[in-house]
DNA sequence: TATGAATGAGAATTCATTCAT
DNA sequence: GATGAATGAATTCTCATTCAT
C-alpha cells in the first residue's frame, strides 16, 4: 500500500515560488528549482524507492518528462538533491567554532514545524539512499566532515593519538541530531513532535556539555 | 538503480538455522521463521519499498510464493516483522528499572557487528514504513511506551503537571539510540561504525546522567 | 475481482452425500463423486477459468491434491463433468418421442429453484468451455444430436432434402432452453428468475407448437 | 489449457480502423477505441476470466500498459465495454414500437457472420461477468428494461395486476435472442450456425406471434 | 488414501524513461 | 521548452500441480 502522502504531497505548503515564468530565458532554471524542491521533500519523507517521479512532478506542477530532461534520471535528481543538502550542511559545519554554538545548530536543523521546513528536511534526506555507490560516498564524506568539525570545536586534532574517544563522542552528538530528526518524522510522538527550538535548546546544552567537555 | 545489496543480501551471514528440513510434515513453522528473519534484515537495511519479495525469499532460500502463503502479502510480512520487533522492544522496555540500566539497554540494541545482529536491526526496522496506517500506529504506540518507560525510570509520573520536560528529555535519550542506529547503518563512519559496547557505554552514561538526573 | 461466490460456494445446499466414508474401499469413489458434484456447480455458474481447483476442493470438503489424483488435472475434471452432463442429456433426448413432451423436457432442465438444482446446471455447464479442442467437440456433438432429436419428433428425417428448415426451427427451440438457462443464471430478472414449472409450461407449449407444427 | 483463440485472436478480421496514427498528439482517443473494440470481442467470446489483458492489447496492436492508463484496470475496461453495449441495446430497445419489429431486432443482434460482427457480440458480452457487483447490476438493469420494452409492445403496462404473465412471455422472447447467441458462439451447429437473417426472420415471426399475441 | 508443503509459470499492474510533436 | 503518448522492464500475487510423508 502506498503512503497516504502520495496524493497530497508531504508538505504542499510554501510552494517556494508562485511567480509566473519570468521570461523565456530563465524558465528552465525556475522549473529546475521547482523540481528540486519537490524532490527534496518527497525523497526526505517518503524515501527514494517509495517516491515516484510522477509524485515529484505533480508536486512541482510540471510535466514528468522534464525530470529526465533536467536531471537525466530519477537518480540524477536524487543526487542533485543530495548535493544541495550537503552544500548547506557543509556551510553549517563551518560556522561551528565553539561548543556553545552546537545546540543552536542542531536545533535549527531539527526543530520547527514540519510543514514549514525547507532546511529541516536536510538531515532526513541525508539518511536516504538510492542504492547508488556514488551518493553513498557523498553521504559518508559529509558525515565524516561534520563530525570532525564538531570534535574540533571540543579541541580534537586530526593527529591526536587519543583523539578517537573525542571523535566518537562528537559522533554521538551528531547521532542526537539525526535521532531527533527521524523521531520527529514519525508523527504522533509527543512532546518531541511539536517541541519548539526553546524546548530543545536547554536539554541539548546539557547533553553537549556532558559529552564534549573535558574528555 | 537498485541497491547493490540486492544480489548479495544485506547480511547473508548467520542464517540462524542451517539445520536440514525436519522431515516435511510440520516444516511450515521453520519456513515461516526463515522468511521472517530474512525479511527483517532486508526491510531494516533497505527499507520497505526498496525490498523485493524475491530478495527476501532468495535470502531465506525458499520459494517466493510462500511469502503469500504464510503472510498473505508483502505488507503482511512487514507487519509480522514489526510485531516481532515491537514484542522484543516492549520486553526490553520492561527491564528498565533505574537510570543506570539505560546505557546498557541502548548499547545492546545499537552496538555489535552489523553482520551478527539479529536484535540489532530492531530499531532500524522500527523506523521503516510501508505506508500503511495500521503499522504506523503500532510504531507510534511503541515509541510512546518506550519513552514513558525511560522517563519513569527518572521519576516521571503520567499525571505530573510539569512532567513534559522530563518526558521530552527521555525522548532525547531515545533519539540517541535511533541516531546511533541510523548512523551505524550508513557504512564508513568511524569510529562510531565499529565501536564496541565498551566504547559506547561510558559516553552514554554521561549522556543519560546529564539528561535525566535531577530535572 | 473474483466472484463473491468464491468463498461461499455457489450452491452450498444439498451436499448430496453427508454419509461417512463407507469403508476403506469405496472411499475413493465417494471422494470422486463429491468432487464431481462441486466441480459441476462451480464450472456451471462461475465458468471454467474463473473457477479455482481450491474452490472446488473446499466445496467438496476434501484436499486439493485429490483433484489431480482422481482426474489428472483441472481440465480432466472439467471433461468428466461434461461427460456426465452429456450422458444425462443424451438420455433425456431419447425420451422425446412427440411434440407434447418437449415443453416438459425443457422445463425440467431450466426451472426449479437455483439452489436445489443438480440436473438444472446441465445446460449451463454445456455452454462453458475450457478452451480445449476435445471438449469443444463433445459439446457440439451433443447439441447436434439433441436438435436432431427434437426435429425428429416433428417429423424430420436425416435425408429429407428440405429438412433444414425444420432442423433450424428445432434449434430455435433448443435456443429457448439455453436462453432461459442463462437468463435465470443472471440473478434479479423477474418474473423469469423465480418462475415455476407451471408458469413456464404454458408459454412453452405455445412456442413449440408455433415453431414445430406443420412446417 | 488456454483457449486456442489466444494466439490468433477470436476474430482478428475487420480491425475497424487501419488508418495510420493521426500525428501523435491526440492519438489517445484512437488507442482507447482500439482497445475497447478488442476487449469487447475477447470478453464476449472468451469470457472475462479467460481473457488476458495481453490478449487484448495484442489484438489492438498497442502496449499492455495502456489498458491501465486508459481504463485503470482490466475490470475498468470490462465495465467500459459493458457500458458501450448497454448503450447500444438501450437504443435498440427504444426502437421497438410494435410486435412486428421484434423479429427484426432480434435477428439484427444475433445473425450475421461471426467475423464481421461488432454489434453482434453485444448480447454475448452482456452475459459475461467479471464478478463485480456493480457491473452485475448494470446487466440486470438492462435486462429488465429490455424485457419491459418488449412486453410493452404487446400491450403490457407496469401497473397491470395480471401483467406478470405477459412480462414472463416477453422474457421468453428475450431468451430466444440470448439462446441463439450462445448457440451460435459455439461453433459447428448447423444450420443455425450459418443461418442468414432471412432464414431466421420467418420462424421468429411465428414465435413472437405465438408468445405475445392476445394473452 | 489423504494431506500439508513446495514449486514454477503466468497474470495484472506500476513505473521510469523515451519519442514525436 | 514543454507535453501527451507510448514502451518495456520489473514487481506482487495467484494458481495448478507435484512431492514427500
Amino acid at each position: 500500500m502506498k503512503a497516504s502522502s502520495s496524493q497530497a504531497g508531504p508538505v504542499p505548503l510554501t510552494p517556494t515560488d508562485n511567480s509566473p515564468p519570468p521570461s523565456r530565458r530563465g524558465a528552465a532554471a525556475r522549473t529546475r528549482g521547482l523540481l528540486l524542491d519537490s524532490a527534496r521533500r518527497r525523497f526526505a519523507y517518503d524515501g527514494y524507492a517509495a517516491t515516484t517521479v510522477r509524485d515529484i512532478a505533480d508536486d512541482a506542477g510540471v510535466n514528468v518528462a522534464l525530470i529526465n530532461r533536467y536531471f537525466r534520471s530519477k537518480e540524477g535528481l536524487f543526487e542533485a538533491c543530495l548535493k544541495a543538502v550537503i552544500d548547506e550542511l557543509v556551510h553549517a559545519a563551518r560556522t561551528v567554532a565553539d561548543l556553545e554554538q552546537i545546540p543552536e545548530i542542531i536545533v535549527s536543523h531539527t526543530a520547527g514545524v514540519l510543514a514549514v521546513d525547507g532546511p529541516r528536511d536536510a538531515l532526513l534526506l541525508l539518511l536516504r539512499s538510492s542504492g547508488d555507490e556514488r551518493t553513498e560516498q557523498m553521504r559518508t564524506g559529509l558525515l565524516r566532515t561534520f563530525s570532525e568539525r564538531l570534535a574540533a570545536a571540543a579541541g580534537w586534532r586530526p593527529d591526536d593519538p587519543t583523539g578517537d574517544q573525542l571523535l566518537l563522542r562528537a559522533q554521538l552528538v551528531l547521532s542526537v541530531a539525526f535521532g531527533i530528526t527521524v523521531l520527529r518524522a514519525s508523527p504522533g510522538l509527543e512532546p518531541l513532535g511539536s517541541a519548539t527550538e526553546q524546548d530543545l535548546t536547554g536539554p541539548l546544552r546539557d547533553l553537549v556539555e556532558a559529552l564534549l567537555t573535558r574528555h
